[in-house]
Formats: C-alpha cells, sequence, structure tokens
DNA sequence: CAAAAAAGATGATTTTTATCATATTTTTTC
DNA sequence: GAAAAAATATGATAAAAATCATCTTTTTTG
C-alpha cells in the first residue's frame, strides 16, 4: 500500500510542546533544558505520515530532524544492482536524520512508513543550537555508539548467518521488539518482499522459507500476520542447529 | 603468524608530545588546546606491537583510548558460530576504543595487528576531561557519524553483492587505501583467511577465487602480495557485469 | 463490483557457495 | 636444516540460494 510522495505531508495542531512531550526521554532530547525545549518547540511541526508513505529519500540534504511520535519507518538503501535494502526499523522516540545532521552530508538512507506515523520535525536552523549543547552532543554520541555496535552486527550475522537463520532471527526480533497483539501475532506487519529486502534474499526464497517455517509449525500465519509458535525451536534455528 | 597476547607491549620513549604529533591532526584530537594535549601527552604511553599480535579482544573493557601512530590493525567479532568477521581496517590516524569509552560497554571488537604496529595508548582517567571538551566531542560526533554510514554500506554490499564481487570490491579498496610498492604490488598483503574472514566467505572459495582471477590476467601473485592488472575489469566485476 | 495490479505460492532448473578430501607449497620452530 | 605446522591449491560433491515460469489469492482502483 506504497503512496506516492506529497510534497507536504499534513500538519496535526498539538497542544503540547516538546517540553511537555514523554517522546523525547526515548532521546538526545531528554536532557535539554527548558528554555532551548521552548524554542524547539516553538519551531517544531508534527506531521502525519500515512502507510506506505516516504518521509525521505537518500540523497536528499534534509532540512532538519525528524522525530518518531507514532509508527515505525523503515530506513533502507539502494544497492548499486538497484534492490532496495532495509538497514533497520526505526521505534516510537528515534531521532532521524541526526547523522547527516552531524556530518553536514547527504541522506544516504530512505524512510517509509511501514504504517501510520506520527512524526515531529525541527527545522535545521534550530539543530544548531542542539549541536552547541552539551548534554544533547554526549546523548547523541551515546546513541550513535549503540547504533555503530548494532550495525556492525549486522553486518556479522549477514555475512555469517544463512538465510534460514536470519529469518529466524528476524521474527525474534521483530516479537520482541514490536509486540504481538492478545493471539500472539507479531504487531508490526511486514510483506514478504520487505522482509525479503531485510534479509537480502529473493521474495521467492523468502516466501517460500516462511512457509516451510509454517509447515514445521513454528509459526501460524494469518494474512501478512505473523505469529511464532514455538520459540525455542526458533531460538535454535536462529543458532543454526538445523 | 599470529602471536600470543602480551600482557605488556613493549614502551617506546618518544622524545615528542602529543601536541608535536602530525598523526593527531587526523582524528578527533586535532582541535584540542595546547595545554589538555599537554596532559594527554604525559599520561600516554607509546607501544610498538607486532603483527599478529592483539590490541585488544572483543568483550574486555577497554582502559582507554587508543591512537594509531604507525600500521593497521584489523578490527573483528567472533559471531555465533565462531567464525571471525572482521568488519574492518584501520590506519595511520585513527582512534580505537572511542565507541566504548562513550558507552561505557564493553568493546565489541577484536584488533589484531595486521603489520608491525606503532599506538598510542591514552588512558581512561585522561579521556573524561577528552568527553567534556566540546570540540573533541564534536569532532568524535563527526567521525563516528561517517563510520556508521560506512558500516550500513558495507551491510548492503554484504547482503547484495555475490562473493566475486566483494572480492573485486576488496581488492579495489586496498589498493586505493593502502597504496602499492613501485611494482604495483598491494602494500598490505592479506592471508586468504584473512581475505575470506572480510568477505564473509568460505577460505577455499577466496583461494580458488584468487586463483581465478590470476588465470584470468586480472591480477598478479608475488607470495601474500596482489597486483592489480586489469583495473577496469575488476570495477566492472565489482559492479556485476559477470 | 469487476478489472487490474500486486502479493503470495510453488515447481523446475541453474547458479553460487560450502564442505570434504587430499596434495603441494610455504613458513615456523626446534 | 629437518620436522612440524600452517597456508595454499584443486578436484569432487553436496547444500544453499537465485532465477524463471506459472498459477492462485488478495488488494487496489476506477
Amino acid at each position: 500500500m506504497v503512496r506516492k510522495l506529497k510534497n507536504k505531508h499534513p500538519k496535526i495542531d498539538k497542544e503540547n510542546g516538546c517540553e511537555n512531550c514523554i517522546i523525547r526521554h526515548l532521546n538526545a532530547l531528554k536532557d535539554l533544558d527548558n528554555i532551548t525545549l521552548a524554542h524547539i518547540s516553538d519551531s517544531k511541526e508534527t506531521l502525519a505520515i500515512d502507510k506506505g508513505e516516504l518521509i525521505f529519500k537518500e540523497g536528499q540534504t534534509l532540512k532538519g530532524l525528524y522525530c518518531v511520535k507514532q509508527g515505525n519507518p523503515r530506513l533502507s538503501k539502494i544497492s548499486d544492482n538497484g534492490k532496495d535494502q532495509i538497514i533497520r526499523i526505526a521505534s516510537k522516540g528515534e531521532l532521524l536524520g541526526y547523522r547527516t545532521l552531524v556530518s553536514g552530508n547527504k541522506t544516504n538512507l530512505s524512510a517509509v512508513a511501514l504504517n501510520n506515523m506520527e512524526v515531529c520535525f525541527i527545522p535545521k536552523e534550530q539543530i544548531s543550537k542542539l549541536i552547541d549543547d552539551k548534554r544533547f552532543t554526549k546523548s547523541l554520541l551515546v546513541f550513535i555508539s549503540n547504533e555503530l555496535k548494532e550495525s556492525d552486527d549486522r553486518l556479522v550475522n549477514m555475512a555469517q548467518q544463512n538465510v534460514k537463520q536470519r529469518l529466524a532471527q528476524l521474527l525474534i526480533y521483530l516479537d520482541n521488539n514490536f509486540g504481538c497483539d492478545k493471539k500472539g501475532f507479531i504487531n508490526l506487519s511486514l510483506s514478504r518482499i520487505e522482509i525479503s529486502n531485510i534479509l537480502g534474499t529473493s521474495k521467492e526464497g523468502c516466501i517460500r522459507m516462511i512457509s516451510n517455517f509454517r509447515k514445521e509449525n513454528l509459526i501460524d500465519l494469518k494474512g501478512k500476520k505473523i505469529k511464532i509458535i514455538n520459540f525455542d525451536a526458533m531460538v535454535k534455528i536462529e543458532l543454526g542447529f538445523t
């Protein structure tokens, strides 16, 4: 359900400023003083972004920082051979665009909403203040450091695990990080193509492997929704036993 | 030629302090004032590390920051299935251990000298001063941001390129970044096993592919040394044309 | 709601890559 | 400098994964 890029995302008026936002406690904005926050709050816009919509595209010069209030964007990159590789899926509270903000370069990733989202946009001009705030810079440094570690881990897994292991790992990850509904189905649902773009595999291979997991009663399927039935077996597969 | 870890690397007495070190201009230490630098300089140790020696090991709590004065360490990580995956090769001027310094966590990578090295070690205590220095923090932020971008790029290449493409890419990278001798052989020489640990492939597959490259007159071999003969063809292979 | 498009499923085949086995060469060690 | 160990080479085979083709189901669109 991918919709075309709109030039302007609809803006939502919110009564509350950043000072009262709980979300910011999840990211580098948490340590700012109220004066700085008020400045940011005045200049920020809250945007509604529909499922499938593009937030920004690799190669763009970002005009500011995005703070995810609700929903999940997938961050991806087109490889030389033209395939889309999803690098990671962000969550509530995460800042997007901090890397390009710091380095001054164009963004190397595209962000697309996997579900209906709410995002705060903080224009570049306000951000120069942030970059001079020691608490913000330090928080950001910690965050990026962790990102770097995780990126390295992903590389190792991509290099050393086979497709089956990577699929098991992904399903466990989705279950842990995005939760399930009452019946145990993972909240975040991805198309088979999206899953294959995370795993770095062909869509047919991905579809087949998911089918196999179902036949082996490791998972249950309801439309796009996936439910892990046998967690123990799934963990074993991730570790390469079978 | 991997030697065992020595508890103490031999220390080298150097007449010059950090103030006069050209290397530091390559990293986040470049913007520090002379007083801070003098403090660092007083507490630092210059270590000689032999080819094959371990500098630090994943899981360790690092006692400080390492600044590469000479030589190249490989930064690697053991995957769940026990294989060593080389994440990247560092060069003169790079800081090692900054990530764990920032996050406070144990290091996730091991560093092993690929050739004889000279490394300055700055103890943790001095580093707290650095972390409070805005110029340093900002420089580091820029550096880590670029690392993150490169890490993401590596992931995409690992996911989307086949072994042949990855080998071609690596050879071009080595040639570009570590230079060649007068006869055109790449300065940095890696064992086939090390190359396979970069590519994330089996050693036999790697050896075979290097042999094939030689048979097709793309490269010339002299012992461990590799020389790219046909750059154009190599670039085409990297891009997936054959 | 019907047509079109996209997503999912599955079989057949080919390509890629890993694994196993076994030489040969090079390097290290005593 | 000889023996041992490690690295390199190569054939044979198996396993993993991609590709191609076709069909069904689901979703989207007018």
